[in-house]
RNA sequence: CGGGGCAUAGCGCAGCCUGGUAGCGCAUCUGCUUUGGGAGCAGAGGGUCGCAGGUUCAAAUCCUGCUGCCCCGACCA
């Protein structure tokens, strides 16, 4: 991509309204704009992150055995009237009339939607398991959306609800849920610990909560400082493996993790002094098991071998891919600006003409920008008749994990400056070996 | 929802107390020079001062009401 064609409004002021680093960072890089109270447009390069946050889920989604699907924003008031939620729910639900004065509600979560889905079309234990997601905008009307992308009203989420004959069956699915979550934001590079969660109003008795540590999160947590060395399992794991997943998952829990509401301070004070972390957290995840609380009243029921009718076993499993791509910049950055991971970054590269308008510059810089861009990979080519410094506080900023420098010192000796945004080093190399490194 | 604050050009702000020509920096446009860490000079464009009432000869400025947004707390993926 050429900047020249692309639209990256960057900001040089920070906007007022942003407190948090996140929040600052995505204004000023022309990620996002705020249009109402916890409601954002995503711009081009926000977009970018956005996609491959989700396409990361989807991924280790698929890979677990789930299976995606599609369902509306939109959802009748009467599906949740059968739950019960539609009082309970509160303030929080937004609800909407349509022409003809029906009521309806923009979908804060979608257990009830996926029960009708499941009940009018499965009836034996034979289909089960069933894992079914999917990622789609949801809206929780908060009363104090705050911290830019952090707490939204309006918020993108990957949501998935399992289907299982029994408690048992439940559990594994769980599992395997547990196991794709460590991976999933691995691959994003944090560190999610999962700890044990208030189940909150959606209900039921296994929940964990997968917590990223950032001196801005939202709310403290406490742990076993091993959890911050444990191995997250290979792309290998087998989600079949029942009490394989069952033996990563125990070594998961098995240390002191809860976040301040579950906190049981005796038990924490009874660490060593060393093992006691205790920060602030962002919650990236959250699983729960609650058995047929919905099943039930919502009669989704499948018949075992032995013919009797049975209210089947749910879980639901969230992830906010939008609230992640504020997580990853609170805990990618620096001064200058974001540094993305390789996973999530809008692109790989960025090639940085420092001499626009100088036919040996501009000829090197086409030359490389082509070739990259034969390879496949995302190049971005700061092509605008801009100052060098400009040029580099810009790439620092949008965070691009890699900058090609192309300038005339360099090309006098018939080379560029390859520049790693992570840790500031670079070096000097011939335009092929930079390439070749890239590829 | 309780408490606090803000609203003036795209962004950041001054002006308001003490009413009288709307200003500064950055950004934008034009030209020239410049080109390895947010360039210099010269010129230009851009604002119903959040909205609605009121006071006044005159309101960004004083008064009343409303709306939007931010922060702290309580609540949540």
């Amino acid at each position: 991509m050429r900047l020249s064609r692309f639209f990256l409004p960057i900001l040089r002021e920070t906007p007022k309204e942003a407190e948090i680093v996140s929040h600052r960072l995505m204004l000023r890089a022309g990620m996002m704009r705020q249009e109402a109270a916890g409601i954002y447009a995503f711009l081009p390069l926000g977009l970018r992150v956005l996609q491959k946050i989700c396409n990361i889920v989807r991924e280790e989604q698929n890979r677990s055995g789930a299976i995606e699907l599609l369902m509306p924003t939109l959802q009748p008031a009467d599906l949740w009237r059968e739950s019960g939620r539609y009082e309970d729910y509160g303030k929080e639900m937004l609800r909407i009339k349509d022409r003809h004065a029906r009521e309806m509600l923009y979908g804060p979560t979608n257990e009830e939607m996926i029960t009708d889905i499941f009940r009018a079309y499965v009836r034996s234990y034979k289909d089960l398991p069933l894992n079914l997601y999917h990622i789609q905008w949801k809206f929780r009307d908060e009363v104090r959306p705050r911290f830019g992308l952090m707490r939204g009203r309006e918020f993108l989420m990957k949501d998935a609800y399992s289907f299982d004959v029994d408690q048992a069956g439940a559990v594994h699915s769980y599992n395997k849920m547990f196991v794709a979550y460590l991976r999933t934001f691995a691959r994003m590079g944090l560190q999610a610990i999962p700890m044990v969660a208030d189940t909150g109003p959606i209900g039921g008795n296994l929940s964990h909560e997968f917590i990223i540590l950032a001196q801005t999160g939202e709310s403290e947590v406490y742990c076993h400082k091993e959890y911050l060395d444990f191995a997250v399992p290979d792309e290998g794991v087998n989600f079949d493996d029942i009490p394989g997943l069952q033996t990563t998952v125990d070594k998961w829990t098995s240390l002191y993790a809860a976040t301040s509401e579950k906190h049981d301070a005796a038990a924490f004070e009874a660490l060593p002094a060393d093992a006691k972390v205790s920060a602030r957290g962002i919650e990236v995840g959250h699983i729960f098991y609650f058995g047929t609380k919905y099943s039930e009243p919502m009669k989704a029921v499948v018949q075992g071998p032995d013919g009797v009718e049975k209210p089947v076993h749910m879980g639901s499993y969230g992830i906010g891919p939008s609230r992640l791509v504020a997580a990853i910049i609170e805990a990618h950055h620096d001064e200058a600006g974001i540094k993305w991971p390789d996973s999530v970054a809008p692109f790989h590269v960025a090639i940085l003409n420092l001499k626009q308008g100088d036919g040996a510059t501009d000829q090197a810089s086409e030359k490389i920008y082509t070739a990259l861009r034969g390879k496949g990979i995302d190049v971005l080519y700061h092509d605008l008749d801009e100052r060098p410094g400009s040029k580099f506080a810009t790439a620092d900023l949008i965070g691009v994990p890699w900058q090609i420098l192309i300038g005339p010192k360099g090309l006098a000796n018939g080379q560029v400056e390859l520049k790693k945004r992570a840790d500031g080093s670079r070096e000097m190399l011939a335009p092929e070996d930079a390439i070749a490194r890239l590829s």
